[in-house]
RNA sequence: UCCUCAGUAGCUCAGUUGGUUAGAGCGGGUGGCUGUUAACCACUAGGUCGUAGGUUCGAGUCCUACCUGAGGAGCCA
């Protein structure tokens, strides 16, 4: 009798073990039940299918698992055999099955097709479901693959702090930290918030981003990136927008905006021809019942490319688009969301870098162009999902930067570590910020962000 | 934060121009069924119709406010 899993069955196993009494721990996903025989499908969490098990009054405990719910937890000891059902080439047929948990009848989890937004208020259960399974199966595949893609090429991993005391990194609003008692918060003499009592002695927020720290570490080891956490407090309510994300943050030196580029189309294609490769089960499972183009538009993506446009001449093209948009058109607005779509899902059908943005509406720390009017920036706009990754070539020209902080109305002492980046050693750089579950959203068809994270965090909502 | 839509059984939903005791499928319980595939068949329990007001002889249905959820927009990854 040999513990072996469901994965390991179904990936050819069974071939060689017919006859053969096998182990497997798991849990019942459904059962069909009649008077002297029954079938239970089991999930031992290796594999996105279910293995079937028959069984039948030769159990001694055949009454108690005859009237087994949905949800319990087994031991089955069986034989593998070929399946005489059109549906499975093999299952178990159970000598023994040891009913370590029995879940309650009211398992809130059925037999049928559940709403996302039920599933999200039992977000303790919902990995359990086909759709969930897959999900995170993949999530936790995509996060190896980038990881792989850029161990491979030789960048570092660099764990940019959670807590920042930089109160400069200028995307979008921040989680204060503090120890403070709410209720009796130290002032000064003029009444403000005294923060020089509290923890760290100044006032810290949950970081937006790793990017200012990362590029310490580039100006050393010359590829580098993060992959962590990051806070966003906006009153974001949208299905794309979470409070706590992951991001991904390489940033690479003697590197210009066209190199950067290369490295997030080449990240791309490297990490969703990788899943699609591992799980093909659940890439499949996601085509059929989340979103039927879905395997077609990645391997159009793969095989085709991605465009590159510049900014300008995204513009000009949504000028002349034969179609009429809520937001006018002009040189110098920022895309929004339905030039956006209308660029990558009906004008160019794959994923598309803008490239070369305006000045006026980017960050202090993008590079200056030439013409003096526009940044190095990018942003890789994807269909279905919108903005998958946004970055820019740095600018690494000390005068340049400080011009540009104080244009914005920055104060250079704040940015003082940053700076001296461009007073030793300074060299082009480049880095991009790809969101996590927005990758896991492209990769699977899910349609709202909060059912890519295990926990979503948004406004008004922390359970878990 | 703004706009729109929705909230009826544990879940997914139906409920006609306001009119008796509010329905179905699934899930639960009981019984039946010797190869099922969201198994099937019969019976059965289960509801302050999101909350609070209001209009009316009468409100699940109409009105107001609030709460919750979703979609769109903005902010952004």
């Amino acid at each position: 009798m040999k513990p072996i899993t469901v994965k390991e069955l179904f990936r050819g196993a069974y071939t060689k073990l017919i006859g053969e009494s096998v182990q497997l721990k798991g849990w019942v996903r459904t059962s069909r039940l009649s008077k002297t025989f029954g079938f239970i499908e089991l999930n031992d969490g290796s594999f996105f299918k279910n293995i079937q098990i028959v069984f039948d009054e030769s159990l001694a405990n055949f009454e108690a698992v005859s009237k087994i719910t949905l949800g319990s937890s087994l031991i089955v000891t069986g034989e593998v055999v070929e399946s005489p059902g059109a549906k499975q080439a093999f299952e178990i047929k159970a000598h023994e099955i040891t009913i370590v948990g029995l879940a309650d009848a009211d398992y809130p989890l059925q037999k049928k097709r559940h709403s996302f937004e039920f599933l999200r208020t039992i977000a303790h259960l919902r990995p359990r479901t086909n759709t969930f399974t897959a999900v995170f199966r993949v999530r936790s595949l995509l996060a190896h693959a980038i990881h792989s893609f850029f161990q491979d090429r030789g960048f570092v991993y660099v764990h940019t702090p959670l807590i920042t005391g930089s109160d400069c990194e200028g995307a979008g609003e921040m989680f204060r930290v503090t120890t403070f008692d709410l209720l009796n918060v130290p002032r000064t003499e003029k009444g403000e918030v005294d923060f020089s009592k509290d923890f760290f002695g100044k006032e810290t927020n949950l970081t937006v981003s790793g990017q200012l720290e990362v590029e310490t570490f580039c100006m050393n080891f010359a590829n580098v990136y993060t992959f962590g956490p990051a806070f966003r407090a906006e009153n974001s309510n949208t299905p794309r927008h979470i409070s706590e994300l992951w991001m991904i943050e390489p940033e690479i030196a003697f590197a210009d905006l066209y190199d950067d580029a290369d490295l997030a189309e080449d990240m791309v294609r490297y990490i969703v021809k990788d899943v699609m490769e591992k799980a093909p089960e659940e890439m499949e499972f996601f085509n059929k019942f989340i979103d039927n183009g879905l395997i077609e538009r990645l391997e159009h993506m793969l095989n085709s490319g991605f465009e590159r446009l510049d900014y300008s001449d995204a513009i000009q093209l949504l000028e002349k688009a034969n179609q009429k948009f809520d937001y006018p058109v002009t040189w110098g607005i920022d895309l929004q969301t339905e030039h956006e779509r209308y660029l990558t899902e009906v004008a160019l059908k794959k994923p598309v870098f803008v490239m070369n943005y305006p000045k006026a509406i980017k960050a202090f720390y993008m590079r200056v162009n030439d013409d003096n009017n526009t940044v190095a920036a990018m942003d890789l706009l994807v269909p279905g999902v919108g903005e998958l990754i946004g970055g820019s070539q740095r600018e690494e020209r000390y005068d340049v930067l400080c011009q540009r902080i104080d244009e914005l109305g920055l104060h250079q002492p704040d940015y003082w570590w940053y700076l001296d980046l461009r007073r030793y050693g300074t060299v082009p750089h480049a880095g991009f910020g790809l969101g996590f579950e927005r990758a896991v959203m492209y990769l699977t068809g899910m349609k709202n962000i909060r059912d890519v994270i295990p926990f979503p965090r948004v406004p008004n909502s922390a359970e878990f």
